[in-house]
DNA sequence: GAGTGGTCTAGACCACTGT
DNA sequence: CAGTGGTCTAGACCACTCC
């Protein structure tokens, strides 16, 4: 005998799969949904939730329960690097007019906000062992917000991180206040000499933390995207990574891998 | 005022972020975090289902919550179409060895246990516009499990998609009990004179529904990855289409994107 | 059998939304 | 103010695990 909330729970969400409750959709009131299904408030509370958790339905206090609809996402390509590496060694007038993201997104610099903290750490544990660095070298910390002028939250959330002494003949480079920086980190690595040779990219997924759900407005039932990306440059270090946090439901990312010709 | 069950989850999640609580240790019964807090059960309950929402616990009837142990990965990288690519037009001998799976995990052929359904579907929506073929085109969708020999939830789901009309010259190739086929979709495709020219992979990640969660075994608290697979010819057209999905808890996926030099 | 979590009932009171 | 969902109490009974 199937449990009582996961029958109210298979039930509406077939409607929503059939199309019979639309994107947008009001269902009916729990009280209503109580005596259709002749069980009590909790329970039918107990399958409302589970539709939640799996991003069906979004529960708005006082006005009801709703359909959710899908969100317009946004686009991440691995095409980026190569173009953010041609774009490193222009003169900074053709490096102002735009960055990455206005590049995946297809905005202008001016649709966007944008937000950096530098400060230093120790590189600890898997950090340093990811730089293969010893444990205590110096590290700067960057941490980046960017959102659409027009919203609240960000559209990702993103922690980079560069050996000090790699960057530190640059004074610049230590100086949140000179981003956003035209050109982005490929230029910033491009006025100490660094050359990069390849970046990796590891993505996972996992639900948010209660942290990240807030600060990416993230309604119950979403999961996040984890992105390292890895930056190696033409001697083989690793000269910068970066962990990015992306909102599940609105970031598709896009990789493209080339095959040599036969 | 906070509310009761968000202050109790706080504060085991603490405990569990600042190592109190270690992974595999079980929390305290129900009842005794009822007295310890002065709430009641379903309270403590609530804050509970939070935290194994996050991924934190995991929670087993009649043994009590455990703080959630990391579950190993598996890494999934794009090295491994290249590798493909090359194996395509060896000998038998040479692709029955080891296929694209083993490549990533490292593991024998022994080791996996496999399965493939095939039938003949028609292309609609949004399929059809991904293949660039008029909506009714006739496909052959092919459906893929592979797991461990020792576990028994698969550590994928695939659905794959070929434009019928592109491989019927080859009879094999619409034979499901030829499966597993040594050597993979690109020495299948390289029987009807195709050759591959890029990989294009869109990931996105969401809870999973509770089809995959049931066939993924998947606890709660997990998120799952989708990855959509498009196969371009030298030609330019689509040839293959494959939907993955992943558990997020135990997938990595690694893009390598080279970069040109200077 | 003791201990633990799972399901469900019955109902009180609070908080938010829209008229 | 009416309607809706959010929080919390109090307690019954069931199901699973392990000794």
């Amino acid at each position: 005998m199937a449990k009582a909330y996961e029958r109210i729970a298979d039930d509406l969400r077939s409607s929503i799969r059939a199309g019979q409750l639309k994107p947008g959709d009001r269902l009916p009131a729990e009280t209503k949904l109580v005596e259709r299904y002749g069980k009590t408030l909790p329970t039918v509370r107990e399958a409302l939730r589970l539709l939640r958790d799996e991003g069906l339905i979004d529960k708005q206090h006082g006005r009801g329960n709703f359909v959710r609809r899908p969100r317009t996402k946004v686009l991440r390509t691995n095409a980026r690097h190569q173009w953010e590496k041609d774009r490193a060694r222009e003169p900074e007038r053709e490096r102002q007019q735009t960055g990455a993201t206005e590049h995946d997104t297809g905005l202008q610099v001016n649709d966007l906000v944008f937000y950096a903290v530098y400060r230093d750490v120790e590189a600890k544990g898997e950090l340093a062992e990811a730089f293969g660095l010893p444990e205590g070298t110096t590290l700067v910390e960057r941490s980046y917000r960017t959102r659409y002028a027009a919203e609240s939250a960000p559209f990702n959330l993103v922690t980079s991180y560069l050996p000090r002494d790699l960057v530190a003949e640059n004074p610049d480079l230590l100086d949140e206040t000179r981003e956003p920086w035209p050109g982005g980190t490929q230029n910033q690595l491009f006025t100490v000499g660094i050359e990069l040779d390849r970046i990796e990219e590891r993505v996972t997924a996992r639900p948010p933390t209660p942290e990240e759900a807030e600060e990416l407005e993230l309604p119950a039932g979403t999961a996040v995207l984890l992105l390292r990306k890895t930056s190696y440059d033409t001697e083989g270090r690793v000269v910068e990574i970066s962990d990015v946090t992306l909102p599940g439901d609105r970031t598709e990312v896009l990789f493209t891998t080339p095959l040599e010709r036969w």
